[in-house]
DNA sequence: ATTAAATGTTGCAAGAATACAACATTATGT
DNA sequence: ACATAATGTTGTATTCTTGCAACATTTAAT
């Protein structure tokens, strides 16, 4: 299978949070330098350390991987504020 | 890391939707075999294969993998319907 | 009942993810 | 400027994922 990249938003998310890679490692019980190799893209997470990091941050996980390259997260927060109330289900 | 198993519905939405293993397997880029594997569970799949059946499937990759066991699709059915309308945002 | 399709099982090979160590470079605080 | 923390780089070993082949069993259709 020729495996794509998934990009994720793993780095923005540690820094707005104030850890360093040694604390989220230690938090999702991984090693440091697999925080590093995820954040620089260099592979792929497992499908559970993908589900971990999502638990870890509380955020569902298409925000933080996705298929595509990401805007920038202060982009997707000024869609939410603009979408606010908008109930389009059907 | 202590890997864990992640659950999946794909049987249940292959046969839904009519589907052989071999023309699931097709339609995604895998070999038959693999789906196999991976509707008995004998390993998780890649985040990459993850994201490749749930764009298949055109559903959500939390709605199709999960950390904890699934129940029933028709309860989440049953689920949908009750909260209809429902639009607690915050 | 027979056949064909679908699924399960085992085994082996290749590739990808993770751990870990050692060392280099960059940032930060004082 | 110095010390320390944080991050990047390279390399090796292990485990997990995927492909593929061969064969067994089950299911479905006629």
């Amino acid at each position: 299978m020729e495996t794509r990249k998934i990009y994720n938003r793993i780095a923005i998310l540690r820094r707005d949070r104030n850890l360093s890679r040694v604390e989220l490692a230690g938090a999702i019980g991984v090693n440091f330098q697999t925080i590093g190799y995820l954040e620089r893209q260099d592979y792929n997470p497992s499908l559970d350390l993908a589900f971990k990091i999502s638990e870890y941050f509380e955020l569902p996980l298409e925000l933080i991987f996705s298929t595509e390259a990401f805007a920038p997260l202060s982009a997707d927060l000024l869609k939410a504020k603009t979408t606010k109330g908008d109930h389009n289900d059907e």
